[in-house]
DNA sequence: CACAATTTAATTGTGTGCGATTTAATGCGT
DNA sequence: ACGCATTAAATCGCACACAATTAAATTGTG
């Protein structure tokens, strides 16, 4: 019986066993490995994410928004203002329910989307796996996302 | 042929297809799950992790914990100095090579270790899957990480 | 030994994430 | 119609991440 036997509570307090760890590092490092293509678009890669998301429809509220990137319009009101000012997305209140702000997009906007479109195919390269296996990563990966997001809805 | 066929450029730029996506979000949702665990404890997730390297080797310098967590002094310099604040760890520079800075644990800090144990153990319970699908699941996001990082080192 | 290159942290500036609160508009029950 | 709960964004404060730069100490080379 020594350190590296793995059993006890010992060892679920190594980083080395964390999958959260391993979730947060590669979630970093996805943000740096598309950080030098989306400067070139002058998009930062939440802004990205949420270019995909009006690139497959337009004038989504910024709640509509925000439950497909699971974000809060305290992170998306800011942002958006941002896209606003760089000229690619407008934003105008509803005319029926004020409450609501109606997200577009700029001719600008839509002509990013074409330079946008190689972006995927080059990063899916460095990730360094085949299309299958992304696809297999990618579906665990969000039946353990919203696992998560259950059980934090749960505790309120 | 529509838009349902899943080939062509088009079904690149879907969020659902997303790998990054899938790996951004449970990253900020695993985030959001340890909050209020963490919270009792005094720590952010980001200081968790700081404190996690800490525990398992004492007297370690900042560039030594930034490689295991693959972040950089202008990330850990000011959460360190929180940490310190916090009465949790020590900071001083090294005597020998005065460039280095050591950070060690206060008794606070190796307490703390001790009401730390249960969290990696209800959070694996939130994940919704078994040890070894965590494991497995590790073991997959590790290996894309470094490909990612390897990627990002061979840009420069 | 001199001194340029390297290494280590710190600093600065920008952009997230998110908890908490606020503001304004809408819905709903009586 | 009234008032109250609900909903949608915006606002505020704090703590990351990270690119870029700076400052200081050390190393390597002639």
């Amino acid at each position: 019986m020594n350190a590296t036997s793995g059993n006890a509570p010992d060892s679920f307090l190594k980083l080395e066993n964390f999958l959260c760890f391993a979730i947060y590092s590669t979630a970093n490092a996805v943000t740096r490995a598309y950080q030098p293509r989306l400067a070139a678009l002058g998009l930062t890669y939440p802004q990205y994410l949420v270019m995909v998301v009006l690139w497959e429809r337009e004038n989504q509220t910024v709640k509509s928004i925000g439950e497909k990137l699971s974000l809060d319009s305290g992170t998306l009101t800011p942002l958006l203002k941002r896209l606003e000012s760089a000229g690619l997305i407008t934003r105008r209140r509803d005319t029926v329910d004020e409450r609501q702000v109606l997200i577009g997009l700029t001719d600008d906007g839509r002509t990013t989307r074409k330079r946008a479109e190689a972006i995927p195919i080059a990063i899916g390269q460095a990730f360094g796996c085949t299309l299958g296996e992304a696809k297999d990563l990618r579906a665990e990966l969000m039946t353990v996302r919203d696992n998560l997001i259950a059980s934090i809805d749960k505790a309120k």
